[in-house]
DNA sequence: CGATCTGTTGACTGTTATCAACTCCGGTGG
DNA sequence: CCACCGGAGTTGATAACAGTCAACAGATCG
């Protein structure tokens, strides 16, 4: 495993919220790391432990889960790109289990790597700083999703999202992405029952807006999708441009097929 | 209206998230503000807008309100103490309508002020960011809240993590509290009708748990709405003791009975 | 090749939304 | 002082959406 693939999908994630300087990035080149691999349903994090490290996902999607809800609610989906814990760095108490979706592999980063990037650069302090800020945005959003939307809403934008922030860090831009995730999964994080969730599924194929077919799925009307979800990616605090220039370190992808 | 009020809330909700010296909460004592009152559903900050100053409120509670969703969804509330949008110090566009609930009292405080505050005091700066932080935290709750509970339970939740958040800054000791808000404020918080709200209301008066009249609220029986609502202040990110020991800064609530 | 997990279907149940009407209260103006 | 008005709270009847239970089909994997 190359150190250039571990920071790649962290750094397309980071200038999509703020612009950086290659000096910048270039701290994240040092980054120590353990590579773990998990399978699905596997514990990453456990509620009321104290982290130590940092969670930057590489591949395949985490999920937040309620430790006392018994149905293993989903507060919070990961993306590559993410880091899973970030707001351990200041409160390292874990509220909630950290589940893998399917298997997903993470690089390990001690917290004190993150602490000594902040200190050095403040621009990669900002940046941060604003990924906390964009994932407390996109928990409000989910707060409208489940409060304001019926289930076939509710799933079409959820998929929207998770295709929107897989597109940031160069993932599904041909609206084709890899679906490790059970239906089951989909349903408890959008709060309604495994067989609704199936059902509304197949709504959303019948009406010829995507395609789940294994572990991939395709969406074959994106527009058709926006609109029924009523989805605008403004919340995800893409700063405009952001978007459609692929940023430098963005473009040693080489190594992530080697993972497929 | 003195300097000592308006930031002794403010000093309250600090000291409960991180222990904080005389020194750096005289940081607070300088605070330029223009005290502004608002009526309800009156609108304090409109979507889309760019902020550049930070609503503290002293008195009353704030909704942010969905832009989009018809029926007015609430994703947060602020109680005396909030500073509803810190986010916007880092980033200014506004995302949502801050909403007045009846009648409320806010400080209009200049972004530069906490800007400066947080440069001069790491302390002050970090307690700023556990408050950007708890905010998360309760969002975070708010999905589980809306996702894995019932009516009943979910209004029972969302009055538990109210009065919680009111002992924090002094308010609501006696299990009392004011509320300007309506019913179907409470209904639009917790995603039900205004209709299903009043019977939910209903139901938790015949079980004793609390009395609705006029413009007050008490909570009968504490132990037991906690239990309903399977409520743990885990959450709210206080450290353990803050909230048993008043901090020096709260003594000074005489102003707060010159407001009511 | 059986075991297990995931997806699929049908029948039934239940919580909550919607609609409509009515009461109660605080304020306002004649 | 009283009549009126609008907003908030209350009630009942009905409808819609989603949950639950149970059974089976299909895939995947040792």
């Amino acid at each position: 495993m190359q150190a250039g693939f571990a920071f790649s999908k962290l750094a397309d994630r980071l200038t999509s919220l703020v612009e950086l300087s290659t000096d910048d990035l270039d701290l994240l080149a040092d980054m120590p790391s353990s590579i773990a691999h998990f399978g699905a349903h596997q514990t990453i994090l456990r509620h009321g432990d104290e982290a130590t490290q940092c969670c930057l996902l590489l591949h395949g999607y985490l999920s937040w889960q309620n430790h006392e809800s018994a149905d293993g609610q989903i507060t919070a989906i990961c993306v590559p790109g993410d880091i899973a814990n970030l707001h351990t760095l200041y409160r390292p108490r874990i509220d909630g289990n950290l589940i893998a979706l399917g298997p997903a592999i993470v690089a390990l980063v001690p917290h004190r790597f993150f602490s000594e990037v902040a200190e050095r650069s403040p621009a990669m302090s900002h940046a941060m700083l604003l990924m906390l800020l964009a994932d407390h945005a996109i928990q409000r959003n989910w707060t409208v999703n489940l409060g304001s939307r019926d289930a076939l809403t509710r799933v079409a934008h959820l998929l929207c999202e998770i295709t929107a922030r897989l597109q940031i860090v160069g993932l599904a831009r041909d609206f084709r992405l890899s679906s490790p995730f059970t239906q089951s999964d989909l349903a408890a994080a959008c709060s309604i029952s495994p067989v609704h969730a199936n059902r509304t599924i197949q709504e959303l194929r019948r009406c010829n807006l995507l395609q789940w077919q294994g572990k991939t799925l395709t969406i074959t009307d994106w527009p058709g999708l926006v609109r029924l979800a009523g989805f605008d990616p403004a919340y995800l605090s893409v700063r405009s441009g952001a978007d459609d220039v692929r940023p430098p370190y963005a473009r040693s992808v080489t190594a992530d097929v080697a993972l497929a």
